[in-house]
DNA sequence: GAAAATAGTGCAACCGATTGCATTTTTTTT
DNA sequence: AAAAAAAATGCAATCGGTTGCACTATTTTC
């Protein structure tokens, strides 16, 4: 009952008295198929239990109608939104999609680019791991002229389309908001500046700094995304003389890790260290006092790099005009940075 | 520049003068092959950019080398920690997998493992649903011979090889917990019981009431997992007259929104009311104070399932034999449950 | 009513790797 | 040095769907 016989174009043929060309077609939906012919093919198919057979097809049209999704990270809001927004929107367009994860990883990122670019994808979709600034990894698919469509963490002079927020921008009005409530002594806790997103959360942080005549810090910086590393820096922080009045961390996870640290050495917060965080992850409203935040739409930038993506892959001229969609964020303002209470 | 011509083993062979068959038997590292010959073919490949085809490949083999994963959801710490599990094995073994979330639907379930199905997956590991009490849309692959594995949420009568943990065992000890820390009245807070997880869950709860002559309260029921779902059922509890004061919480999160929620009511925890999780998440460390919890070791889970396919993959007798994997949790005690200061 | 246009199907050659079996080459045995 | 055994390679069919082109049947046009 098991090791049943699969069901092909052939056995539908022959059924039905028909060459296997014509099922194919009618299969296709195949316009130059009778409509009745058509109905008759597709329900003796069903019947037989047919299952296509991807292989075949994609041997033959060398194409496979799948795209990876390589990410440097799964366990973040911000990611599965993004995947959420992808998902959506292939989906719709009658792709699949391959998910890979590189664990912050050079080397597991270039072993699944490889994985993918043998697995045919016909397009990729790819967040880079902390460290990553050579690309070469990506090279197979461009000398191939299979689009890439970058997004989040990018390399900003790799000639591929890319989906961002604008992360100058975002850095900027955090340490500006952090200003406004009055702090002088602002610390910026991040990973790796020569990661584009943390490097231009840095320029905008800088340059509010400069622009309200307040003197930079010596920036924190984390090694992982992880509990201890959060820990680790909000040591380095609290080890500081004078101690900063407000802190801007680029990630939400460590900044929640930062307060509950600060409170175990009876920091207050905002009062004495006002606290920003980065993507308005679900953490941002558990931690306690909830934490100010930049929201990061990754729904939106999900769906915008899949689109961007299948334009490429069928040469939508539209499309391949663009080169950069900078995706709106915005800043939300809760009570781990309120010194002021404006009520 | 682009569109270069993809490169066969028909290439190759040309190039060496040598037969297809050849070049095939030398890239698998067939031990008929000269050693010479393989090195050279190797090479070869390499140096003229060959690309396996993994379509021409499974198309003669009738075998894809792929395994599908169908979870619910990808966004939680647990689910992550499975899926590097599955990932470690799978990838030792030389599979490759294919990534699919249902987000508690039913019908995206229903259509991801059709698609897994079609997509021929060697074997599926899957975690169902909320709701999904029927399995007909695993029938295909049971009935093709094709194996699937279940862990977390699975379907206890339905006859494949599952890996959980003992959630009776850990909801009773969640349960004597509170109980030994003073509570009298202990409320569940749970999804669906249909979901055998939380249907386990309650009843270690109930055992351990009854065991300690204690009675049972109404159960809270929670819809999703979400924070509204958590706000909602952290509300049902202030209600209640009297007030409880212990509650067992089936996942962390929800437990941390609730904690959060109680905070703001001015209900003091553990004191007024003592707060047990489940899965040992990264949000019960964050929140305050720390989440008592049961620890859900979702690496081991994950690397089980996957032994446990690809030995039924390959026919390994001695996996066969084994119904089912009950992996070791324990019950992390923080301070969210602990009345008596035992110090 | 014949010619032309249109609709509907079929033929057969792909796509690229795999593999049972046959054949050739090399090595070992006697 | 011939026979036997072992090692290395080749032949050719196969997996199943797709598609350019050819062909037949049906409609439309004049």
């Amino acid at each position: 009952m098991k090791e049943k016989k699969e069901i092909t174009i052939y056995d539908i043929a022959q059924k039905l008295n028909l060459s296997s060309a014509t099922i194919s077609r009618a299969l296709n939906d195949n316009p130059a198929i009778n409509k009745d012919t058509r109905k008759r093919v597709q329900s003796t198919a069903k019947e037989l239990g047919y299952r296509h057979n991807a292989f075949a097809s994609s041997l033959r049209k060398q194409a496979t109608h799948t795209i990876g999704v390589l990410v440097h990270e799964l366990n973040s809001n911000f990611i599965t939104s993004v995947l959420a927004g992808i998902e959506k929107v292939t989906t719709a367009a009658g792709f699949d999609i391959l998910i890979a994860h590189s664990s912050e990883s050079i080397e597991k990122e270039t072993a699944n680019a490889s994985n993918l670019y043998h697995k045919r994808v016909d397009g990729l979709i790819a967040s880079l791991s902390f460290e990553t600034t050579n690309l070469d990894h990506f090279k197979p698919y461009i000398n191939k002229g299979i689009p890439v469509v970058f997004f989040d963490r990018v390399e900003e002079n790799f000639d591929s389309p890319k989906v961002i927020i604008d992360n100058y921008k975002a850095g900027y009005q955090a340490t500006q908001h952090l200003i406004e409530q009055g702090c002088k002594k602002i610390v910026l806790v991040t990973a790796s500046l020569k990661r584009n997103v943390y490097f231009q959360r840095h320029r905008g942080y800088k340059d509010a700094l400069y622009d309200n005549s307040l003197k930079e810090e010596k920036v924190v910086t984390i090694k992982g995304l992880n509990e201890q590393s959060g820990r680790e820096a909000a040591l380095q922080v609290i080890k500081m003389k004078p101690l900063p009045d407000g802190i801007f961390v680029t990630n939400d996870f460590t900044a929640a890790v930062c307060i509950q640290t600060f409170k175990e050495y009876g920091i207050r917060i905002p009062e004495d260290i006002a606290v920003v965080g980065f993507n308005n992850d679900v953490v941002s409203k558990i931690v306690e006092p909830q934490l100010t935040t930049i929201n990061y739409p990754g729904m939106e930038i999900g769906e915008n790099a899949a689109r961007s993506l299948i334009g490429h892959i069928k040469g939508d001229l539209n499309m391949t005009q663009i080169q950069t969609i900078i995706v709106k964020s915005e800043l939300i303002i809760r009570d781990s940075s309120l010194k002021k209470k404006t009520k």
